[in-house]
DNA sequence: GTTCCTGCAAAAGATTTGCAGTGAC
DNA sequence: GTCACTGCAAATCTTTTGCAGGAAC
């Protein structure tokens, strides 16, 4: 299992050796991001800065979030609100899907062994390269029940 | 299977059980989709009515697909794009997912029972009701290849 | 000192809403 | 005749871009 600070490193090896800088608001989007295992969006992340007292241009969240993606070291997940959320990529490849509550609206990750083999025998079927999949349950959690 | 005109005749159905009376713009975007296949984004639905010599008002265009989603009866298909597409939704349950070609955008549809059935299982392991479910695959499609 | 990073403000793109006119029932 | 449906225009919301100042190296 790969730990929080484990992917800040990681963060910081790959970006170091594409030759960016270090920058504040860089800084703060993946520290935050380190400490969250689920998924934010952009404003979200800007909040959450701002009540921790460190307060972030939106825009720089939106380019940091950007270079990550690029970098393959945030994963994108969007559920159907018109809103892009994103959250720690581990090298390892091991990853979660979600499931939206359609009361309440909230994120319940999970992941599933035989979900993943399934994916993998459906992509030998079609061949054709998948290199990534996402996978959106709508239902309602354990509170809304 | 549950064809086209099936699928338009489903709706007038319910949406006329639901009291709704009928208007222009609602079947010009209900014929149209009725007769694709795969999902289509309001912009897309726009230029394909206008194309046809029936010009319709984007506002109306996704007030019509607003309705069609409230009442189930179109799909929401979210590929990371930052466009909301739509397809019918057939009332006997069958459907299918999608895969993005990264490299020229092109979606391409498939279904796969062994991935129908995984998603049941998982639906039944984590005890919570899951009404719906969305799955993007994203790679290269066979022309990229 | 050069080049990248940041933040503000403006722009772009998708979607929603207000409102007056038209059409269905 | 009433009330829903439509289309335009304006508003809203998310995300992107331009640019000037500041920071990393």
């Amino acid at each position: 299992m790969t730990g929080r600070s484990d992917w800040s490193s990681h963060v910081h090896a790959v970006l170091a050796g594409a030759g960016f800088r270090r920058g504040g608001a860089r800084e703060r989007v993946i520290d935050l991001l380190a400490g969250e295992s689920c998924a934010l969006s952009a404003v979200e992340i800007e909040d959450a800065l701002r009540a921790k007292g460190r307060p972030t241009g939106r825009a720089s969240i939106y380019r940091v979030l950007e270079l990550l993606g690029e970098h393959d070291l945030v994963e994108r997940v969007e559920v159907g609100d018109g809103v892009a959320r994103f959250e720690p990529a581990h090298p390892g490849g091991e990853h979660h899907h979600h499931l939206v509550c359609d009361r309440c609206g909230r994120l319940v990750a999970f992941d599933d062994p035989g979900l993943e083999r399934a994916i993998g025998r459906l992509s030998d079927r079609l061949g054709m390269r998948v290199d990534h999949h996402e996978v959106v349950l709508r239902g309602s959690c354990e509170t809304c029940g």
